[in-house]
This record gives C-alpha cells, structure tokens and sequence, in this order.
DNA sequence: TGTATGCGTTATGTATACAATATAGGGGAA
DNA sequence: TTCCCCTATATTGTATACATAACGCATACA
C-alpha cells in the first residue's frame, strides 16, 4: 500500500471530485445511495481528506446531500425538480440577455455568438442530422448558452447561471441530450435554433424585454420537450443521469 | 496546548463556518486579505481539517474567492454586483411567486404570509418609526420573503433563492438595513408593504404573471434605494458590511 | 415470539504530522 | 543601484492516526 501513484497534474481535491461526479452522474451510485468515504477513497485514489473536500462541494453543487447522522448520499431528483430547474436556468439566462441588451454589446463581442449560430445553422441543414453532427450540435450549443451568459457582464449573475446548470439535464447540453430522444428532434432543434437567432437581434437592437422574453419561451419549450421524452423512457435508456430520477413511487 | 475547550454541542466544521462568515461580515477580515488558515485555527478554536471545510462552504456560498496558488482570499465586490444579486434574487422571487400562483395554494398555506402583513401593518402605524419597531420589521420582513419562496415547493429554486441571499445586502433583511438611511425610510418601507400586499393578492386569484411582476418590481426598486442610499455613505458607516463593496478606485 | 438492551464493529469527525510549493528576503553580479 | 537568483521560511495540500458516535446483531427477558 505503500505505492500509491499519485498525478501531480492537478490537485487530488479536484482529481476526487471529478471521478465522484462522474460515478453519481454515470450511475455507479445510485440515488439515495450512502457514500462510503472509505470507499470512495479507493475508486478515486486520493485519500479522505481531500476525498471529504470533494463530498463537500459535491454538497453544495447539488449532486449531494447531507445525511443527518453523518456522511453523505446521492440526492434524488423527481421529474418536477428537473423541469423547475431547466425553467429556474431560463429565467436566469432571460435576465443576462435582458442585462446584455440594455447594457449594450459590442459587435466585436456579438461576434463569437453569431458564428456559432452560422455553425450550428450549417449543421442542421443535414436532413436527418447525423450522430456526428448532433454531437457537435451539442458542444456548439453549449458554447452559445456559455457566451450569452457572459454578455450579461455579471459575475454575480454567471455564478448563479453556472450553479443552475449543475443538475443532470438542466445545463444545455444534458437536456438536448434528453431532447433528441424524441421523433421531432430536428424541427426542436431547428426552433431552438430560432431562438438563438432572435436573442441575438434583440440583443443587437437593445430590445431587453424582447431578448428576455425569448430566452425564457427557449427553455418553457425545452421543459415541455423534456416533459414528453421522459414519457417513452425507452428512448432514453441510454442516458444514465435517467437514474437520478425518482420515479413516482419512489 | 492539550488543553483545547471543545463544545460538542455543534460540530467544528459548523463552528468554524459561522465564526469565520461572522468575520468576514462584521469587517475584520478585509477583502482582498488572504485568509491564513493559521489564524483561522487560532481564532475559530477549530483545528484545521473542519477550518479548511468551512472555508470551502464560504467559498461556494461565494463569500470567499479560491487563490490560484492555493488558499483563499475574502471577495470584494462592486456595487453593481451588489445591485445585480437583489436583481438576480428579485427574479427569482417572481418566478416562486409565479410558480405558488400557477400551481396553487390553500388559505391555509397564505395564512402565516397574511399574518406577517398584519404585523408589519401594525409596526407602520408608527410615524416615525422607532428602532425596536423598525428591528421587528426587519425579522417580519426576511420571514415574509422566507414564506413566499417556500410557496414555490420548488426544492431547487428555493435553494438557489438561499443561494442568491448568501451575499451582504442581498438578503431581505441586509437591503432594507442599507435603505434605512435614507431620509424617506418609511415611505420605502409603506411601498414595500403594498407589493406584499398584491403579491399575496396574485397568489390568492392564481394570476402568475402580475405575482412575478410585482416581485420583480419590489426588487427592482430596491435597487434604486440601494444606489440612492449609498451616494450619501456617511448614513451607512453602522454597516460594517459596506466594507466588502470595493470602492470604484479599487 | 417480540422487544429491548448491550456490546462489537464500522463509519465519520477531528487532529496532527509530513510533503511540497509559493513567497519573501538577502546576497551577489552586472 | 538595480536586477536576478538562491535559500530559508511560511503556508498550503495531503495523508493518516485517533476519538467518537452510529449501526447492527445477538442475547436475554418479558
């Protein structure tokens, strides 16, 4: 036991809270599930202390929650809890376009969004788009939400934006994922990709109201989405942060 | 040094996180100081382990900012990020408004708000009001705000409207101190009293929007009392929070 | 047979020792 | 005199030992 290959690259706090979050939202350990510092030492190779760190800002992310006695467990989401979330991150993102629009915007820093925009408008022109493709969909669009979070020009508002997105499914990319499950993935996509355009002219007119409203109408579709793909489950059963899920007997 | 008086009635690590956030709130950390977990140790009675989880719960909860070389330093911010947080929780607030009228709530569960109201009604017949009442008010006031965003039943929203508090003057009760220097106090303090008023009024007939709507407002003016009461500062020097606002020279 | 109590095991909470790195200060050279 | 480098010190990151509390199981008594 002597041997205990470290990687010096980056901290073992860091090292453990990766490999932990990754187990919790890969579904090695199960909702409700108690985790075991002991064990978690052994499948991250850090030891407790940094292990403990890592259990406690898994805690403050969400993923985690505190067991009364001691220790911590998987936290549970119902279907409720995951759509408010996805409406909670709406609203905060309606509130940076709002402050981007009334602020104003440089053309110089509108740019990076509307080449993701021309990106993304390439890769949807596809019929029917293909797993490649959707897979740079979902890097692209996770980078336009990430650059209009940053347009609001607020670092208190960013935080918060980046704490929503913390749960399975309510950052971008989790709840596309969730999205392409269903039949009329394209035309979801192609309307999500019309919001895009929409927040942009809005920002770029300093219409604040208006890009505020379309953020917000953005993630009402994506919740309505979400809502009907976790109804044929059987699509989704490649998705393992499904497992974070209660079902309605839980 | 064996002697080391321990109150188990709360664990360290509890212990160390008030008495470090008190610090940091009452100005004897300076932002911008790094924190020396040494002197934390000294100074919170906790040893180092339950010291270094405290200041990871600070750092998450956003009082604290991570040096890149290790360790961690008290954050500073700007008045704007001050005014964007009351935003920010202000928008949030609307949405649990929204959500407790849309999904609907039993007298029953308005009871304890409308109780609330009364009290603070009754502390308003005061002209001018005096420091034990404007005290209760500011108790009746965070419980208000409290209830209503427990109305939402909306865990992940709650959290992050706790989240969206954690900062100075971003909490009921921090604001309404800071806009009680200001000349017109009681005429702020009336206004603040109608949109509990209608809120609870939009709630009570389901109207979503015109709940949001008011609470947004009730922010959004708080905003501007916050601006109008830190032009004229030396009103302000009681709150020794106003120290963490980085100055526009900074 | 069911329940309660006591003991043993196991896990977490805390303290501290050790390792590694960053920082500051002093000395030497240009 | 100034700048750079080296060393010493202090502080953080990590590991582990110890203390304490919780949980489970078994046994005894009702």
């Amino acid at each position: 036991m002597a041997e205990r290959e470290v990687d010096r690259s980056v901290s073992q706090t860091v090292k453990a809270q990766l490999a932990l979050r990754d187990q919790i939202l890969s579904g090695a350990l199960r909702p409700g599930e108690r985790i075991s510092e002991l064990q978690a030492v052994e499948t991250t190779g850090a030891s407790r202390t940094p292990v403990r760190m890592a259990l406690v800002r898994l805690e403050e992310e969400g993923l985690l929650e505190a067991i009364p006695s001691g220790g911590f467990m998987v936290k549970a989401f119902s279907e409720r809890d995951i759509s408010d979330s996805i409406e909670l991150r709406g609203t905060l993102e309606g509130l940076a376009a709002r402050f981007a629009a009334e602020r104003g915007v440089s053309a110089r820093e509108l740019e990076p969004l509307k080449e993701c925009l021309a990106a993304i408008d390439e890769l949807l022109r596809q019929v029917p788009i293909s797993i490649e493709a959707f897979s740079s969909y979902v890097t692209l669009n996770a980078r336009f939400h990430a650059l209009l979070t940053e347009l609001s020009r607020s670092p208190p508002l960013i935080r918060q934006i980046d704490r929503a997105s913390a749960l399975p499914f309510a950052s971008p990319s989790g709840f596309v994922m969730a999205q392409s499950a269903l039949p009329e993935a394209q035309q979801i996509l192609i309307i999500g990709q019309d919001h895009h355009r929409i927040v942009i002219d809005a920002i770029e007119n300093r219409e604040g109201a208006r890009a505020e409203a379309v953020m917000r109408e953005h993630a009402r579709l994506a919740v309505r989405n979400l809502r009907l793909a976790l109804r044929n489950r059987t699509h989704l059963d490649l998705l393992p942060a499904l497992a974070l899920i209660k079902t309605a007997t839980d």
